[in-house]
DNA sequence: CATTCGTGGAT
DNA sequence: TATCCAAGAAT
């Protein structure tokens, strides 16, 4: 392997920049305080496609609730989905929730050592499985996330890049640069850097600590995007005394049928066709993808919402005590629009990893 | 190999 | 009521 902008000296020294950079400037993160493979598998697949400052404190809701494989293993599907309620990707959850039923009840309750042996769960593809060996267990193989392709990206050059363009050239470029005396912390600097100084957009070349051996000096192309389509949508929030006399309040919820393509069994509030008559208690707009959903929700009583045809449509539909709203695993855009309205409380924060003991082979 | 799957925050 | 896109994986 050899590229045309760097030599094998440059390769030492770039290393030596990148870590020595690293050790200054990472950032506190808690998935960082701890190397059981366990709780770095959690972390990396919540940061699928997901920003760190949302992953922060669900990540630590969740370590909280199930700090263990087996804690994992034993919880029901639902409580799983309703601590990912809000992230997106759902089929994440179950994928990582599958998983961990998978090796405790086959491959005695602890996680895969190798890459190999990572990649073929469910859920875990090639950047996972490098992510979480290299980190938990010191192997030496690199990552590819889109970080990392764009900073290899720029630094080596197009004609490199053309080269590379393939994801096995990717990685084997990658696998050349690699510091194999520290390769979790070598593979996370290189996303550091992607993260917080290669921008895509506004890349801080001179904050960079390999800048002398970038060749192109922050230059990347933007691939042209889709084109955003927009849809209206309406929804009923509809409530009644929980019980005889109380103070407390149930709503009504809706679940989506398993077959949906889009957040299949989760809860949301009742679509309706829109009122003609009455005004929206809220408008908020919700981008899902290349989607833009302008939603307007009405608050209906009761008996202005049930009937025989209203019922009969709903794929499924349940009263929910606004206390235990909490506990039901709701889409992103039912939490947003419940706790805007103020029928569903904050979530409470979560004291860090930190302060949680715990390591590979804790039961329960 | 192209598409699909969510969401919130920065710009 | 703009646009981008993030520590990807499955199909």
């Amino acid at each position: 392997m050899e590229t045309a902008a760097l030599t094998e000296q440059d390769r030492e020294e770039f290393r030596r920049q990148l870590l020595s950079w690293f050790r200054l400037n990472a950032r506190d993160l808690p998935w960082r305080q701890t190397r059981d493979p366990y709780r770095i598998w959690v972390s990396e697949v919540m940061l699928q496609q997901t920003r760190v400052a949302t992953v922060i404190a669900r990540y630590n809701q969740f370590i909280q609730r199930f700090p263990s494989l087996v804690s994992l293993a034993l919880a029901r599907e639902d409580e799983v989905l309703t601590l990912w309620s809000g992230l997106g990707y759902y089929r994440r959850a179950r994928l990582l929730h599958s998983a961990a039923q998978l090796l405790v009840n086959e491959h005695g309750g602890s996680l895969p050592h190798t890459s190999q042996e990572l990649r073929r769960l469910p859920g875990v593809g090639d950047y996972t499985a490098a992510a979480i060996a290299s980190i938990a267990r010191n192997e030496a193989v690199a990552v590819v996330d889109g970080n990392v392709e764009r900073v290899l990206t720029r630094v080596l050059g197009k004609a490199a890049v053309r080269r590379a363009g393939l994801p096995a050239q990717l990685k084997e470029t990658a696998g050349w640069l690699l510091d194999p005396t520290a390769p979790g912390t070598f593979n996370q600097a290189m996303m550091e850097l992607g993260a917080t100084v290669c921008l895509p957009h506004a890349p801080q070349c001179a904050d960079c600590p390999v800048r002398q051996f970038c060749a192109t000096k922050g230059e990347h192309v933007v691939a042209p995007r889709k084109q955003i389509v927009s849809r209206q949508t309406h929804y009923a929030l509809v409530k009644k005394p929980a019980e005889e006399g109380s103070k407390r309040v149930a709503v009504l919820l809706a679940q989506r049928p398993d077959s949906a393509s889009q957040m299949p069994g989760m809860w949301e509030l009742p679509a309706i066709a829109a009122p003609e008559s009455s005004e929206p208690v809220l408008r908020i707009r919700h981008a899902i993808t290349n989607t833009n959903f302008y939603v307007e929700v009405f608050s209906l009583k009761p008996e202005e919402f049930l009937g025989p045809r209203h019922e009969k449509a709903m794929e499924r539909h349940d009263w929910v005590v606004d206390s235990k709203l909490s506990e039901v695993p709701l889409t992103g855009l039912a939490r947003k629009i419940l706790m805007r309205l103020d029928v569903m409380a904050k979530p409470r924060e979560v004291r860090s990893g930190k302060a949680l003991p715990g390591r590979e082979g804790d039961f329960l």
